[in-house]
RNA sequence: GGGCAAGUGGCGGAAUUGGUAUACGCGCUGGUCUUAGAAACCAGUGCCGCAAGGCUUAAGAGUUCGAGUCUCUUCUUGCCCA
């Protein structure tokens, strides 16, 4: 037998790839878009997945007739560039620049259909000035801000981090206890858009309902009020708290300010309070670090009136746990039925009183009631529902003039600014007269200076002996860049339309090409991107819509494809040190060795690759070992595409025997002598290779690469078993062609060299199903009370008393009804027929 | 604690959406070939049983002529939020 040279093939056809171009704008468009590696160093399995998953959508988009748009780029900017470069003296353009040409590299080895005349790079000034320029726009139509505000500072990376970047109460990457810090920063406002991020997801019918679910909790919307409480001690004065719960206003005992309150002037020379108030500063400012903290109060001795308990006086505290930009920065404390007041009553000894039924009203709270339940303990509420009660609380607050209605959303303006070297510089200048203005747009980009100290502790921008001095044009005034640079995931919220017109000088993106390309039919990219990226990408397109008069995108992606994780099992010698795969040896199911000094190795479950447990499967070794093809065949074959996929050396070794066989079917029938010819033969074959046609669309439609790639094991056996039938070789050519065709989204390079034996000149027609041959001899379950006890193959559409003569005649159930009584037939036309004895 | 998924052989998984449960692959067993091994090829492989047959989709109930699929309860796992 031939064998098939994938190294030889693969590299040939990587060519032929290279040159071909899918995008010439036609009737129907495909714009495919995976979402971008960082370029680490080397592409990793989960790039093998994203991208091999994204080829197959976007080879099957172009084989039936669209322009595809498949381009790819490098999310260039970010914190591992500065760190390499510290502990390598490399510097960052020379190791991301690096990093890019070698994974570059790798991707074309993988046989992607990508059009690598689109490739953009967010660290290229080509880029981040179009980038400062749209910063410019979103400042200018009052989309930016510059907030003092506390940050969740990491004092091990030196920088800010945004919540999402706190795991814990700890910095995601360094894994440092995070403080809190007051810092002048730049904000988008993404909150302008809370109730349209939040609304629109209505219309995202192509995203992963779970996602929708992630945003929604995230963006977080809840119907509340603000509630007036005066001061005991000055009637004039009042103290505006927010909350969610009015329904349990009977039931409060205290109120928390954050230590920013108004009130806090008061305290300014109060030195236990400032001694609080750092302590305070210590807790980070996440949901998760405020709830898990230990609750702490200061006493301030002053007290507020109770709005409908006349005579009630309640106690006022600064908590760690209340912050400024929540709300009102007070709150009033209702232990009773939130945790966090329940801990903080208990700690400081003050009143926990019931307000909603937890169906037990005289037992003692072991924690807080969070529940619904009747209303009790308050006046004119009892006996409602928690529902109602908010209702009718609201309505009598409002008329009282107490306070009023107000919604509240849990998302709260995106922090940008990074004090770090590789990233975006933000275009604004600081004058000497106090005011910020922006950088003159004819004098973008503002450019990263090379010549910077790495060694040099902070920010070195910042440090930068001349880079931060300019002049303001327009006034002559001396002034001062802003030394900060943008969150990479700015980069990333719009480098989709910039791929739609990649070189564009004038202006971010053409206006023509993103009405004709956007928006993004199918993204592809990980789940752990559901909020963030995708959010902040969402809000910058709502964004630009705002001021760009041409651009009618509201929403980015239109369909959403989030992949599973690839997984692998790790190992651990004697000493409990991390062992990679090629370490190690399997004796038998039981006993796996360290292959240097035989010791028996720990196997732990399969987890997501990562190399800090060394679990890792270098995709470059196994393209060479196995070929692209294999290598994407296993990718695709062994695990629906959203789930979690465990590697297995075994199965892409069973990816290669396949693909080996697949061309030695080809040759096979290329080199088949003709046989007889019986055209009953011939048609059943064709009928059923038309069922496996239907089959393998639909599967690939519905993003089920493993059920297609089942499908071409069987059609393999299939073919296989008419080999030696007497079947004409057209027939057995043409159908093969059919099947060649279908694998070309799968394994390109194979498919395409097997077409070429074939002589296939026509390789953009996708097979086409014909319908009416679908379903072709007909299978019938016969079953006698619902069990099945007999498979049928009879004629199509016969009516039930064939059916039973058939029984009668052929059919081992026939045991079942002879001689019985049947009570009822349940039958179901070509399907089914069911006896009731 | 709340929300959302999911639970099918030794393993990864399939099931035309309420109509043949276990497709396809891995692994395993036997055979052919070979001095031997590897590769390749052929056959077998849910469980119990010599067989006829019976049982089986985490557990239990329900709806139905018929449930892996729908409903309820319980258990377990994963993810997200707290």
């Amino acid at each position: 037998m031939e064998r098939f040279s994938f190294r030889e093939i693969e590299k040939k056809w990587q060519n032929t790839f290279s040159k071909e171009n899918l995008y010439i704008k036609g009737a129907k468009k495909f714009y495919c878009l995976e979402m971008f590696p960082y370029p680490s160093g080397k592409i990793h399995m989960g790039h093998v997945r994203n991208y091999t998953i994204g080829d197959v959508i976007a080879r099957y988009k172009y084989l039936n007739g669209f322009s595809v748009l498949h381009p790819m780029g490098w999310d260039a900017f970010g914190l591992p560039a500065e760190n390499a470069s510290k502990s390598n003296n490399q510097h960052p353009k020379e190791w991301t620049r690096k990093n890019i040409n070698t994974m570059k590299n790798q991707l074309k080895q993988l046989g992607l259909s990508i059009d690598w005349s689109l490739e953009i790079s967010t660290c290229d000034k080509e880029y981040y000035k179009h980038q400062q320029e749209l910063f410019i726009d979103f400042y200018n139509n009052g989309l930016v801000s510059r907030k003092e505000t506390y940050v969740n500072w990491d004092p091990v990376e030196n920088t800010v981090l945004a919540n999402e970047q706190v795991i814990n109460g700890r910095g995601w990457r360094s894994n440092a206890i995070v403080e809190r810090k007051k810092l002048s920063q730049w904000f988008f406002n993404i909150t302008k858009f809370s109730n349209d991020l939040l609304n629109d997801l209505e219309k995202l019918s192509g995203w992963p309902v779970k996602v929708k679910t992630m945003q929604k909790n995230w963006i977080g919307k809840s119907q509340g009020c603000e509630i007036h409480f005066r001061l005991t001690n000055d009637l004039k004065k009042k103290i505006i708290v927010f909350t969610t719960r009015p329904d349990t206003i009977f039931g409060a005992s205290f109120i928390a300010l954050s230590v920013d309150h108004q009130l806090s002037s008061k305290f300014e020379n109060d030195k236990d309070f400032l001694k609080f108030k750092s302590e305070c500063n210590k807790t980070g400012t996440t949901e998760e670090a405020l709830a898990n903290a230990d609750k702490l109060g200061y006493k301030t001795g002053i007290f507020v009136e109770h709005p409908f308990i006349k005579n009630k006086k309640i106690p006022v505290y600064f908590a760690n746990f209340v912050l400024m930009d929540y709300g009102t920065g007070a709150i009033f404390g209702c232990p009773a039925h939130d945790q966090r007041d329940f801990d903080f009553a208990k700690k400081y000894k003050l009143e926990i009183l019931k307000v909603v039924s937890n169906g037990n009203e005289n037992s003692n709270l072991k924690e807080a009631y969070v529940g619904g339940g009747k209303i009790i303990n308050s006046d004119f509420l009892n006996g409602l529902d928690v529902i109602k009660a908010k209702e009718k609380i609201i309505k009598v607050i409002e008329e009282k003039s107490i306070g009023e209605s107000k919604v509240q959303f849990r998302l709260k303006d995106w922090g940008i600014s990074r004090q770090r070297y590789w990233g975006c510089p933000i275009p604004m200048i600081y004058l000497k007269d106090g005011s910020v203005v922006p950088v003159d747009k004819k004098d973008l980009p503002v450019e990263l200076p090379d010549d910077i100290d790495l060694k040099a502790t902070g920010n070195p921008l910042e440090t930068h002996p001349s880079w931060k001095k300019t002049v303001h044009k327009e006034s002559g005034q001396e002034a001062i860049r802003e030394t900060d640079t943008l969150d990479t995931f700015v980069d990333s919220s719009w480098y989709f339309l910039r791929f739609c017109s990649p070189n564009h000088v004038s202006s971010p993106f053409d206006e023509k090409e993103i009405n004709y390309w956007m928006p993004v039919d199918q993204y592809i990219g990980g789940i752990e991107h559901a909020i963030l990226h995708l959010l902040y990408s969402r809000f910058f397109t709502k964004g630009i819509s705002k001021f760009k008069k041409n651009f009618n995108i509201n929403e980015p992606f239109k369909n959403l494809f989030t992949q599973g994780m690839v997984c692998h099992e790790s190992y651990k010698d004697q000493n409990g040190n991390w062992l990679y795969p090629d370490e190690i040896e399997k004796i038998d199911s039981n006993t796996t060795i360290k292959k240097s000094d035989r010791t028996k190795v720990k196997v732990g479950p399969p987890e997501s690759m990562s190399k800090s447990k060394k679990n890792t499967i270098d995709p470059e070794t196994m393209i060479n070992q196995y070929g692209a093809d294999s290598v994407r065949w296993f990718i695709l074959s062994d695990s629906p595409p959203e789930k979690d996929i465990q590697w297995s050396d075994t199965g892409v070794a069973a990816a290669n025997k396949f693909l080996q066989k697949i061309w030695n079917l080809n040759v096979t029938i290329n080199n088949r002598s003709q046989k007889k010819i019986d055209l009953i033969i011939e048609k059943k074959f064709e009928d059923q290779i038309n069922n496996y046609i239907f089959k393998i669309d639909n599967s690939i439609k519905n993003f089920r690469f493993n059920v297609s790639i089942a499908q071409f094991y069987e059609i393999y056996n299939f073919i296989k078993a008419y080999l030696e039938a007497d079947i004409s070789n057209v027939v057995l050519k043409k159908n093969l062609i059919y099947i060649m065709k279908l694998m070309i989204p799968f394994t390109p390079h194979l498919a395409h060299e097997c077409l070429e034996l074939m002589k296939c000149k026509n390789i953009k027609d996708w097979p086409k199903i014909d319908e009416k041959k679908l379903v072709l001899d007909i299978k019938i379950a016969v079953q006698i009370n619902g069990k099945t006890r007999d498979i049928l193959s009879i004629k199509k559409d016969l009516n039930q008393n064939e059916i039973y003569q058939n029984i009668l005649k052929n059919s081992n159930a026939r045991k079942y009804i002879e001689n019985k009584k049947i009570k009822k037939t349940i039958f179901v036309k070509n399907k089914i027929i069911n006896y009731i004895i």
